[in-house]
RNA sequence: GGACGAGUGGCGGAACUGGCAUACGCGCACGGUUCAGAACCGUGUCUCGCAAGAGGUGAGGGUUCAACUCCCUCCUCGUCCACCA
């Protein structure tokens, strides 16, 4: 007897009781009726419900998460596994204004298709845990939190000039504009706005958010991106008085030590002090550099252009009177936007200095000795070296240099040691109608005021045009009945402020939302503590899932809401995320990204309609590393879709012919496969190492398949339970309808190894001077004695072939090898 | 320019802590099954060589009994940052 492997037969049956018989609940850890387990908290990054449905990428990232989460459950650990939609923000509302709805009405319809997909690929959520950023009743708290930064201080409003997206006609964040200038979102070009808007001082948190990595169990490239995004600098404000003026120009630098080699300064144009001067050349300058582009001034080859002052500096260290020059390729917005320009080690100070003539004076020596002038390019100097030419420095290493003239500067008054920053505050308001109204009222008496918290959620109304406005002001902004109010402070007449918050507010806390319980409070400082009280110690996040487009996004602004919320007593830890994992991208077949376009997207329901869940699940598993980036194979799917059917033919062969033998009976080098095989399985889905692990199930099919009769029913169904995680229905389907199991495999013991593993025979390969010679079977309980070991390998012909000589030397590595030197 | 990561068959990739390089899968070839095809099954598949054997993990050098793995020099690709003082 045998059946064939109709998946699609039995999958949707699963499904239905899985949900039936709350196989994936949470409740009974909510309840606290389990004490004592260890929890796993098991979280994917939770998706944007597009209109195009459920991309492979997102069943890649999702399986890998649901296989973690099923691992931990079979493990006997409480287990966290939510999804959840993050719906607020532009791609949303920009798909809806393309599709003339709103995205009110547009949004639950694009969860719906979403929710049914997830379905279909057997993820093991419990749904009654499911939350959505947009639902009043979530963003009521989205809000309630944002009225607790800003009591602590946290939010200021300010008008700024921001960068500005004229095509989504919204203000930006700096880590929402990429290097090019344009927007992440819509790959338009961003231009500079003066708007008020609400800023968050993400700065004030730098240093934490920094040296809090360091206990992180991040992929280091991740790790590396935050460091360089805050970008945290130790140096020097230095301050030159203006010869002939009452007036000081301060110019930060990292290299103090080199100071003796100053030969001019360059302040930006922007620079306060190239307003007082008023020179024709010099505003002739500025003129010219403020009508071109950033992008424009980068183009230029990089040639540096300039104009000198007429004024001149006083370096303090020695009195010497130095230029100061305006040039372009100094920023206002970093440091003091004023430079000391040192040409003989710094490469572009070198490149002005050529440009207009002026000095170079050597004053360290690095590695090569060369003492001369510095005439060339390739002479700078910028690396290690020791001071020379620099009086009471002379013979130092830069480094002790660099603090002993630090000190020098701060006891005489002329300078200050400065930490910088590459991190901005984040602008916080959003001129589009799909966010979360921010829930604050300005009155003319009073001020800004947040609303009070029983007001509690602050509605986003729901209205026919909401479409962004050419002004920059929101599309709130001409809704009377929204933006009239009373002062909460005064009673007298106010108005709402109109912004909405970015997308980023929801994605900050969810996994908080999904770790509570489901009773519905109205948001206060008590009812917070009560639902973090009640939810279970589930948190911080065990294990993140997710791609790493969100490394100074998402990653950053989450772990600084949670710092701060830490400071408010309103959470007990310090980091969200314990550990985090990347995902690599799903690329097309022509490994071009998938694309309506292009004509080259793979829709999984056709996958799961032609070769089930279970082999799609399997596929994108086995494809590559985890992190690694691929592209999809229809040609290799089917090579996972094989496995998962010669295992369905497998058991249903054995069992329907109740072939399985008795324990006595087993074929031991079967049993050592399978052994090996839960071992691997068993320390490569923590180690995110799914492809290893099926590669491993696989072997382990070749063997069996070759000996049906070999192993006992035991131990088949220890097979079929590693297999689970990967394939939940086919292994459920087998362990329920086959094997008559009552409960779920899904909620089985997973197996273990006892004890060492049974091998009695292994494979000893025998070199002689470091050469392959032969491979020899030895008994495993020999390994230990060299001399028996010696004597057996010596009565193979083949290794006497290559003894011309009485070995020298005899390396054993018990149970490794065993190589003569002759 | 800087930081990080990676280079292994026709392809995706494996190799624990330095110990049989190419596991597993795809593809391909030959054979079986079939009226035929699909599907399935079996055998083979790094290079040179009839073979014994020799060579081989981006290139070159080094350490070691032993190197994909460690060290040095270089090349290529990817990602992020960048006139950052």
């Amino acid at each position: 007897m045998s059946t064939r492997y109709e998946p699609q037969e039995f999958e949707k049956k699963w499904i239905q009781i899985w949900d039936k018989e709350k196989v994936y609940s949470m409740e009974p850890a909510f309840a606290k009726a389990s004490v004592g387990k260890e929890k796993s908290y098991v979280l994917a990054m939770f998706p944007y419900p597009s209109g195009a449905g459920l991309h492979v990428g997102h069943v890649r990232v999702y399986t890998g998460t649901d296989v973690v989460a099923r691992y931990f459950r079979m493990n006997g650990n409480l287990v966290l596994h939510p999804m959840g939609w993050d719906a607020f923000g532009l791609p949303a509302e920009n798909a809806a204004v393309k599709a003339k709805k709103n995205p009110m009405d547009m949004v639950p319809e694009h969860i719906a298709t979403f929710k049914k997909q997830m379905k279909s690929l057997g993820f093991s959520y419990d749904w009654n845990h499911e939350i959505t950023t947009t639902d009043p009743n979530y963003y009521k708290w989205t809000q309630w939190l944002f009225i607790q930064f800003y009591k602590m201080g946290l939010l200021y409003k300010k008008n700024t000039p921001i960068n500005y997206c004229p095509t989504c006609k919204t203000g930006l964040a700096e880590e929402e504009v990429l290097p090019n200038g344009t927007h992440e979102r819509c790959g338009n070009k961003i231009e500079k706005r003066d708007l008020p808007q609400w800023v968050f001082k993400i700065t004030k948190y730098a240093d934490r958010l920094l040296s809090d990595l360091e206990g992180l169990d991040w992929p280091k490239g991740i790790l590396e991106m935050q460091r360089n995004w805050i970008g945290r600098k130790e140096g020097i404000n230095i301050n030159y008085k203006i010869k002939g003026r009452n007036e000081i120009i301060t110019c930060f630098t990292t290299r103090p030590d080199t100071n003796f080699g100053a030969t001019f300064i360059v302040i930006a144009p922007e620079h306060e002090f190239v307003k007082k001067i008023n020179k024709n050349d010099v505003n002739k300058y500025v003129k010219e550099t403020a009508s071109k582009s950033e992008q424009e001034r980068l183009n230029e080859n990089k040639k540096k252009t300039g104009v000198f002052t007429g004024f001149y500096a006083i370096n303090n260290l020695n009195g010497k009177e130095i230029p100061i020059w305006v040039s372009d390729f100094v920023l206002s917005g970093f440091g003091t936007g004023a430079v000391v320009g040192v040409p003989g080690h710094d490469l572009r100070d070198f490149e002005f200095a050529q440009e207009f003539g002026i000095d170079v004076i050597r004053v360290v020596v690095g590695k090569d000795g060369d003492k001369s002038k510095i005439t060339k390019r390739e002479q700078v100097q910028e690396e290690e070296g020791v001071m020379i030419n620099s009086n009471f420095l002379n013979g130092l290493d830069i480094h002790v240099a660099t603090k002993k003239i630090m000190d020098y500067f701060e006891e005489k008054g002329w300078g200050q040691r400065v930490t910088t920053y590459h991190l901005r505050d984040w602008i916080f308001s959003r001129q589009r109608y799909w966010g979360e109204p921010i829930p604050m009222v300005f009155c003319e008496k009073c001020g800004w005021q947040p609303i009070p918290e029983s007001e509690l959620p602050l509605k986003l109304p729901y209205v026919k045009s909401y479409e962004p406005t050419e002004t920059g002001e929101s599309p709130l902004s001409v809704i009377p009945e929204f933006v009239n109010t009373t002062c909460p402070n005064c009673g007298g007449k106010a108005k709402r402020e109109t912004d909405t918050m970015p997308n980023w507010a929801g994605s900050c806390w969810y996994f908080i939302r999904f770790a509570q319980d489901n009773k519905d409070l109205s948001p206060s400082i008590e009812n917070w503590k009560l639902k973090i009280e009640n939810s279970g110690n589930w948190l911080p996040v065990d294990w993140y899932l997710g791609g790493a487009e969100h490394a100074v996004l998402h990653l950053l602004y989450s772990r600084f809401w949670i710092k701060a919320l830490y400071d408010l007593k309103l959470l007990n830890f310090k980091e969200p995320f314990l550990r985090l994992r990347n995902l690599g991208m799903v690329l097309a077949e022509d490994h071009r990204k998938m694309s309506k376009s292009f004509g080259n997207v793979i829709n999984p329901d056709d996958v799961i309609k032609e070769y089930g869940a279970d082999a799609l699940r399997i596929y994108e598993m086995f494809m590559a590393p985890f992190d690694a980036e691929i592209a999809w194979s229809t040609k290799s799917l089917q090579g996972s879709y094989r496995f998962v059917k010669r295992v369905w033919d497998l058991f249903q062969n054995n069992v329907g012919n109740k072939n399985f033998c008795s324990v006595q009976n087993e074929d031991k080098q079967l049993v050592v496969k399978l052994q090996k095989t839960i071992q691997k399985v068993t320390s490569d889905i923590p180690g995110i190492k799914f492809n290893t692990a099926i590669a491993m199930m696989m072997e382990f099919l070749n063997d069996y398949e070759k000996n049906p009769q070999g192993l006992s029913k035991e131990n088949s169904k220890k097979f079929l339970q590693v297999l689970a995680p990967f394939a939940p229905y086919m292994t459920e389907e087998i362990w329920k309808n086959t094997f008559k199991e009552e409960s779920s495999i899904h909620l089985s013991v997973w197996p273990t190894v006892s004890g060492e593993i049974i091998e009695e025979e292994i494979i000893l390969p025998v070199q002689i001077n470091g050469k392959l010679r032969d491979a020899i079977k030895i008994q495993r309980l020999n390994i230990k004695d060299q001399k028996a070991i010696e004597e057996l390998v010596l009565k193979s012909e083949k290794v006497k072939k290559y003894m011309t000589g009485k070995p020298k030397k005899i390396i054993y590595i018990p149970g490794k090898i065993i190589n003569f030197i002759i």
